[in-house]
RNA sequence: UUCCUAGCCGCGGA
């Protein structure tokens, strides 16, 4: 069963569900682990159902089985079953409360975040942490703070989400003051101090700060190249694009968007190619191309683009693809195929 | 086994 058991992890962990569960069904004997890991591989791989079944046929629970099919929803946003499950549960560690804390925090559930936090017999550095980001994403920053202060302990991470809070709500020189601050730094304190600086144009802070790194990491690239996008320095963003180490994704996306804001469509859709023989496109990037297609009228590279989505690239259309293509196809007289499109939607038409 | 756990970059939202 031991051996099983290592197998059973090795095929969770590399998202192959089905030998997961032919190894599973194998073993005579089947402890606790095994009945885990068979639920976290069914997670791991989104078959949340499966996940849900296995648990429920299990002859006993403890905690980790009860924490694992927890997180199983929560990392599929799945919030109601969660909930169930959390109050079902006959008795709950602090890696119960984090994640379900965690989880309302990143969905931006401030209430139901300060009810779990309010909650939980103690906390520590994954509970302060998310509570911290919670008051920041709602523009609450001296929760935030008070949170901060309250801490028994920080950590880096702690520091830079504090650096963060300030950031996200404008507040430039505290963020700075925390960064100088801070007991010690490493690439994400320093990118974060980056963006805090790129994002509100000023350059020749962020120039400061990037020049200063010992290292840097893509995203390190990302901010300057964007800094100068949006101040509409086109030509001085594609130059540290070409000069960045690697690209990511994001690197590409900026690009893209600088391009379809700025009118020049061909660069876009050229820079799009480019980028398809490396990289797999996000549900952001295709979004620039869309609105690269739709500046440009054009409608047949659109529709190519938007359809190839899903079936090449495992992207979902989200709301704002759909109502680009909308756009594109009814300024381009193609009034029927948008009411098709309409009728075929996954959500509700606004 | 639940946890390669909580912090950084791109669209939109705010």
């Amino acid at each position: 069963a031991f051996a099983s058991n290592r197998l059973l992890e090795l095929y969770g962990r590399c998202g192959s569900a089905q030998h997961a569960r032919r190894v599973f069904d194998s073993i005579v004997h089947k402890d606790l682990y095994s009945w885990v890991r068979m639920i976290t591989a069914y997670a791991r791989t989104g078959h949340l159902e499966e996940a849900k079944r296995v648990f429920d046929s299990m002859k006993e629970w403890n905690l980790v089985s009860w924490n694992a099919m927890l997180s199983a929803f929560l990392h599929h946003n799945l919030t109601d079953e969660a909930k169930v499950v959390f109050d079902a549960m006959p008795e709950r560690n602090t890696i119960t409360w984090n994640a379900i804390l965690s989880a309302f925090a990143q969905g931006g559930d401030l209430d139901a975040a300060k009810l779990v936090f309010d909650s939980m017999p103690e906390w520590d550095l994954c509970s302060w942490t998310p509570m911290l980001d919670a008051y920041a994403e709602a523009q609450l920053v001296r929760n935030a703070r008070g949170i901060f202060d309250c801490m028994k302990e920080r950590s880096i991470v702690s520091w830079t989400a504090m650096l963060c809070a300030y950031a996200q709500n404008g507040h430039l020189e505290d963020a700075r003051q925390v960064f100088d601050a801070m007991p010690e730094r490493d690439v994400v304190s320093y990118n974060a101090m980056l963006a805090a600086y790129t994002q509100r144009g000023h350059m020749d802070e962020a120039s400061q700060v990037f020049f200063g790194m010992e290292e840097r990491s893509s995203v390190s690239w990302n901010c300057i190249a964007c800094g100068y996008a949006q101040d509409g320095h086109i030509d001085a963003a594609t130059r540290v694009f070409l000069a960045m180490p690697e690209l990511s994704v994001v690197s590409w996306t900026v690009m893209l968007c600088a391009y379809a804001h700025t009118g020049q469509w061909t660069d876009a859709l050229e820079l799009f190619s480019s980028m398809k023989m490396t990289t797999m496109p996000d549900d952001v990037a295709f979004l620039c191309v869309l609105l690269a297609c739709n500046h440009a009228g054009s409608v047949r590279s659109g529709c190519s683009h938007f359809f190839s989505m899903a079936p090449d690239y495992n992207v979902a259309p989200r709301k704002q693809h759909y109502s680009l293509m909308l756009d594109l196809l009814s300024r381009g007289g193609y009034l029927d195929d948008a009411g098709e499109l309409v009728a075929n939607m996954p959500f509700a038409p606004d």
